[in-house]
DNA sequence: AATTACCTGCAACTAAGTTGCATATTTCTT
DNA sequence: AAGAAATATGCAACTTAGTTGCAGGTAATT
């Protein structure tokens, strides 16, 4: 028997030790539905305002924490969030894929089918993880 | 004959249709003399209220804009940014080298010796660029 | 030295992010 | 199912980051 996402969405939550509220439901409900990865003022955007920003922020923080959702570098100021579809757990992130951000329609995406490649530094750093954000144009606008 | 460092960044500015600056030859010193990466809130420190924060923004911006500094990505809100050692120019950009941010002391390096490797990605995406961000811990914090 | 081109500082504004605290909602306990 | 305890939310107030227009200043060109 397959499960809603509400009771998807309630699980998560409950297991992760987050109390099961509103904000928190829509935001993930959003995050499932959205193709590519979200930033702070999407939430803003498509919640309307029905939701503090603040609330907002410290939603998205304690997704983080959690490890329900993971960050996504940028050469911007923004910040994108992606849900974390492997196995991550609280303080132990493991989303050891390629982003891909296009340069067309501004989406960024997750491609957990490609993994990081491990990379040789030069002696002296230790390595606890490697991020690799590639740009160019995605499959819907080429 | 080796040339000064005023003299280099003299040439540096003019090369790249800039008119040299106080502020200008300062931010370019200051790269020069530091190890890291810099963002825009060490200008402030270190410059002290010598220039406007918005004249850092600008020269900053023309940087990037000649090809003479690049941004490394963050998961953060900071912009972090780098001289570019390659023979970068305007509106075109080949730093392909891995950066190094370091957990303990918080410095980002650019590790120039060291290439981005090649993403294989699926079918159907164009690939632009790679940026690559290594975190963990530097030869001097280990 | 004068003219032109370009750069800087200021003011005013918008957006992003944080913190403390009172109130509301959820969860736990009985 | 009701009350107590734990947790989350909204608001206000604040800090930091980034942008734009414009007047005055500095650098380059002749
Ligand atoms: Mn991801
Ligand atoms: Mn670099
Ligand atoms: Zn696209
Ligand atoms: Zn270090």
């Amino acid at each position: 028997m397959v499960k809603n996402n509400r009771e998807q969405i309630h699980h998560l939550l409950r297991n992760s030790h987050l109390s099961v509220t509103e904000t928190r439901v829509k935001i993930l409900e959003l995050f499932m539905k959205s193709n590519g990865a979200l930033e702070h003022s999407d939430f803003e955007k498509k919640l309307g305002q029905s939701f503090d920003r603040v609330t907002i922020y410290r939603t998205l923080q304690a997704f983080l924490d959690k490890g329900i959702i993971h960050k996504i570098p940028t050469t911007d100021t923004s910040v994108r969030y992606a849900l974390c579809k492997s196995e991550c757990s609280e303080h132990d992130h493991h989303d050891h894929h390629v982003h891909f951000k296009c340069e067309e329609c501004g989406t960024t995406l997750c491609l957990e089918e490609t993994d990081v490649p491990s990379i040789q530094l030069p002696k002296g750093y230790a390595v606890h993880n490697v991020e690799v954000v590639v740009s160019g144009v995605c499959k819907q606008c080429k």
